[in-house]
DNA sequence: ATGGTGGATGGTCCA
């Protein structure tokens, strides 16, 4: 089972791309962050074209979150417990096949300190109670999606210069960290060890070309599932075409 | 310290 994930920055824009490599990568399931759709514009015939469900998740201008599936979803969930409509739309999940696929877009958090920065740890706080009341660490369960995040050195293109800054502060990795040790493993460092590894490049000062990278959209599996990972990578060939998402897809293969 | 680019929007906000 292929389990993948992609910021696309517009579905709008990236349905082709995103078309294109359903066909030629065929995951069993996508998760997409930034659909940047209404639930009314989201572009359901064409997937389902391709042989894909949908459960999607979105807004206007902002956010929204997509889960693509070759099989039918279950257990459907739109939203953290105790959000209202006007909250954003970062948070879905459903059952495919024995998997329990949860799917975030983590808030980016602008600037270190910022109110937009402390609603980001909170957000994660919210969803570390979800998975605690909701969840167990022996579900077959992933966790993937854009975490915002970069918690490790090897993560990002300098780790000198990016100390203390947005996406990489010492508060963030704590909060990540914490996440992470209700009991999940992150599946692509169970196949690569090397820094250099990343999954967003931003637009600006040719960051993509000069390789200034961050790993910040992740994979996360807990015990029993990470167990039966086989296989992961990052796809970065998306990111050279024209008009590009700036994130490339990230998918981890399991045995089942 | 600032700005660089891209998407949605129809002013700027967000990343």
């Amino acid at each position: 089972m292929l389990i993948a994930t992609w910021n696309v920055n517009s579905l709008n824009v990236r349905l082709p791309h995103v078309l294109d490599w359903l066909q030629k990568t065929k995951p069993n399931v996508l998760c997409i962050q930034e659909t940047k759709l209404t639930d009314d514009k989201f572009p359901k015939a064409q997937f389902e074209e391709a042989g894909y469900h949908c459960q999607f998740f979105g807004e206007k201008a902002y956010n929204g979150v997509a889960i693509i599936s070759d099989s039918e979803p279950s257990a459907v969930v739109k939203g953290l417990p105790g959000e209202g409509p006007s909250d954003s739309k970062r948070f879905i999940e459903a059952r495919v096949g024995p998997v329990h696929v949860v799917n975030v877009y983590i808030p980016n958090g602008q600037e270190v300190g910022s109110q937009k920065f402390q609603y980001k740890l909170a957000w994660i706080e919210r969803l570390k109670s979800y998975l605690k009341k909701e969840h167990s660490p022996d579900d077959l369960l992933v966790i993937c999606g854009d975490f915002n995040v970069a918690y490790e050195d090897r993560d990002v293109y300098d780790p000198a210069l990016l100390a203390g800054q947005i996406l990489f502060s010492e508060e963030e990795k704590s909060a990540i960290k914490s996440l992470m040790q209700w009991g999940f493993v992150d599946t692509f460092r169970l196949h690569h060890q090397e820094s250099g590894l990343y999954s967003w490049w931003d637009y600006r000062m040719m960051a993509f070309r000069r390789r200034m990278g961050l790993r910040i959209d992740h994979i996360w599996a807990t015990a029993p599932l990470a167990g039966k990972c086989r296989a992961s990578f990052i796809d970065v060939e998306p990111r050279r075409l024209e008009k590009p998402s700036d994130h490339a897809p990230v998918a981890s293969e399991f045995a089942l």
